[in-house]
DNA sequence: CGGCATCCTTGCCGATACTG
DNA sequence: CAGTATCGGCAAGGATGCCG
């Protein structure tokens, strides 16, 4: 059965939605190369089992690359493909977004929003 | 208390975050006012529970704003506040990257992201 | 037509313990 | 160090019915 998206970004969200997927991705887009534990503290938030659950659907998915050394300590380092780096832009501008809008709340307040929102409606009734 | 991110790509996701915010967010930036109706027709999995659940949170970010006809039947339309637009490209460019991914599996299958992955391993031997 | 409230199910995800 | 397995809570989300 072959699955209909109305709009692409469906097909996106099948891929890097969820809640740490894109979380990841960035770390990965700005790291390089990253190691299990050190997932672990750049994502203090997550599980072991969720982490390891994301990184595989991503691996399967074909985003980033799973690199096992065969050594004692163990040894895995994660990586985008090259697939995966097609990404990077968008990876990019969701990282950027935030930060601004972190410090627009920051500098302004919550309210700045609803202020804005404001002024949009006052625009749309003088048309 | 403050909240506090290591990367921005965390504060968007609390905004865009969920299953059906981005979708929503698509539609508006095709087609600039939608009404509530024609969500439920353009996302056909969405239950009207959530439709509006989302919506308001979309909102209260101040992302999208919520025009009111006072008439009867009543009508409502939704469309993205200028703040909204700023999602524009991040938008645009989950909308087209799902597309082309959309493409690439039809064209070729599931399995040429595994080949380009047994590359991109091939690669890293050489180095 | 658009929205809210209620009940109820699903499955996501965390905590814990264990293997190689 | 990296990963698996199992259990269970709890919130996300669906279905239904009622209101302006």
């Amino acid at each position: 059965m072959q699955k209909v998206y109305n709009i692409g970004v469906e097909a996106t969200l099948e891929v890097i939605g969820g809640k740490w997927k894109p979380i990841i991705l960035c770390h990965l887009n700005h790291h390089g190369k990253i190691r299990t534990n050190e997932f672990r503290r750049l994502i203090p938030g997550i599980s072991q089992k969720m982490l390891t659950n994301q990184l595989r659907e991503l691996e399967q998915a074909g985003l980033i690359h799973r690199k096992v050394f065969n050594q004692v300590p163990p040894k895995v380092e994660y990586s985008l493909t090259s697939y995966g780096h097609g990404m990077e832009p968008i990876l990019n501008m969701l990282c950027t977004w935030g930060e601004k809008h972190v410090e627009l709340l920051q500098d302004k307040g919550e309210d700045v929003l609803l202020k804005q929102r404001d002024e949009d409606i006052a625009m749309q009734q003088t048309s």
